[in-house]
DNA sequence: TGTACATCAGTGAACGCGCGTTCACTGATGTAC
DNA sequence: TGTACATCAGTGAACGCGCGTTCACTGATGTAC
C-alpha cells in the first residue's frame, strides 16, 4: 500500500544505505536487487518506485557512499593508522567506498563514474587541507600520493589469501607514507622544516 | 574432432591468453565462457576439456597473467613512467594484471586469491631488487610503498570519468614517488646522499 | 611398417537456474470540494 | 472540519533473457598387435 512522502524518503535512504554496505562488501554484480530490497525491509517489486534500473541504483549509491565525509581530518596520522589496519581490511562493508568500489568502476555507467570522480576529488581536497605543511600545489600532490598508496595497499591486502603478506602491505605502506611525508619539503628542492 | 596433444596444449595457452586479456579489459563477471572460447578460436563446449569450471579458469588465468615477468627492472624510472602513463590507463587489456584484477579478487576462490598472493609477492621482490639503495628490509618496504601508490593511482585513474583528474592522479603520484624515493635514506633517520 | 580399434578434443544443441524487470493488484495517502 | 475520490508506494507472481554447464556425437589421434 501507499506510504507517506516522508516514509518514502526514509525508505529510499534505507535502500541506499543497505546497497552501499552490500556493494562495498561483495561488489555490484554479486549483489541482487532483491537482496538489497530485502535488507532494506521491502520486497523487490517496489524497487522501481525509487530507481529506474539497477544501473541507476549503482550510480546513486556511489554518490551516496562517497558523500558526507567531514571537512578536514583533525587527527591525520590516527586516521591513516585506522585506514591501514587489519580491522579495516576485514570489514569492507563498513569501510572506505573508494577502496571497495574503485576497482569495479570501469564497467559502470557514465553517471556512476562521474560520481566517483566527484567523490575522489573531494576526498583528495579534504586530505590536502589536512596536511600540515607546503603550499597548495605541494599539498595536493602529496595528498594524491598518499591517497594512492593507501588505496592501493588496501586493495592489494584484500586481494590476497595470505594474512602475512596482507599485513606487510599495510604496515610497510604506513611506514613508507610516513617517511615520504616527512620528506615532503624535498619536493621543492630544499629542507625547510 | 580430436586434436594432437601438442595442439591441445597450444589451445590451452591460447584460451588462457585470451582470458587474460578479456578479464583485464572487462573483469571476470562481464566476460563469458563462450566469449573466451570464441576469442581463442573454439566453440564453448570444448571449454570443459581444459578447465573444470569458470572459477577454475579464473584461478589459472590469474596465475598465468601474473607469471613470467622479468627478474629485475634495468630501467626502473622508465618502467614507472610507462606504468603511470595515460596509454597504460587506457589499455587495461594489455596492461598490468594487478591493477586490473586486484579489486575483483575479494569474491574469488581460494585458489585464485592464492595465485594473486604469489604473483604480488614476486612483483614486490622484483621491484625491491631493482631499487638502487638501502638494505634488504628498507628496499622491500620502499618497494611495497611505491607499488601500492602505483597500483592505487592507476586503479583510481581508471575509475573516474574525468580525464583531467585521471591525468593528475598519474602525474602527481609519479612526482610524489620520485620525491619519496629520493628521500628514502630518511627512513633510517638521516640524510646520506 | 601397417592395420584395427579405442580414445578423447572439440562441436553445437539443449538444459536449468537466477537475474533484472514488468504488471495487475492493494489500500493508505493526499487532495478537491 | 468532513467526505469522496484519485493517486501511487509497495506487494508478489510472472516473464524473458543470458549465463554456466551438460551431453550425444564426430572423426582425427594414439596405441596395441
Amino acid at each position: 500500500m501507499r506510504v507517506s512522502r516522508d516514509q518514502m524518503a526514509m525508505n529510499r535512504v534505507r535502500i541506499l544505505t543497505e546497497a552501499s554496505r552490500l556493494f562495498r562488501e561483495r561488489g555490484f554484480d554479486a549483489v541482487t536487487v532483491s537482496e538489497v530490497m530485502k535488507a532494506a525491509g521491502q520486497t523487490h517489486g517496489g524497487f522501481y518506485s525509487h530507481f529506474a534500473s539497477k544501473d541507476d541504483l549503482v550510480a546513486q549509491t556511489v554518490a551516496f557512499a562517497l558523500d558526507g565525509e567531514g571537512e578536514t581530518m583533525p587527527d591525520l596520522q590516527g586516521w591513516i593508522d585506522v585506514y591501514l589496519s587489519p580491522l579495516h581490511r576485514d570489514h569492507a562493508g563498513e569501510g572506505c567506498p573508494t577502496a571497495s568500489l574503485a576497482g569495479l568502476m570501469r564497467q559502470q555507467t557514465l553517471e556512476a563514474r562521474a560520481a566517483m570522480a566527484k567523490g575522489l576529488d573531494a576526498q583528495i581536497d579534504r586530505l590536502a587541507r589536512s596536511l600540515p605543511v607546503g603550499n597548495a600545489v605541494e599539498r595536493r600532490r602529496e595528498a594524491i600520493g598518499r591517497w594512492s598508496a593507501m588505496v592501493g595497499a588496501l586493495v592489494m591486502a584484500r586481494a590476497v589469501d595470505d594474512p602475512a603478506l596482507a599485513d606487510e602491505l599495510l604496515t610497510s605502506t604506513r611506514a613508507w607514507i610516513g617517511a615520504a611525508g616527512d620528506a615532503d619539503s624535498d619536493i621543492s628542492g630544499e629542507t625547510s622544516r
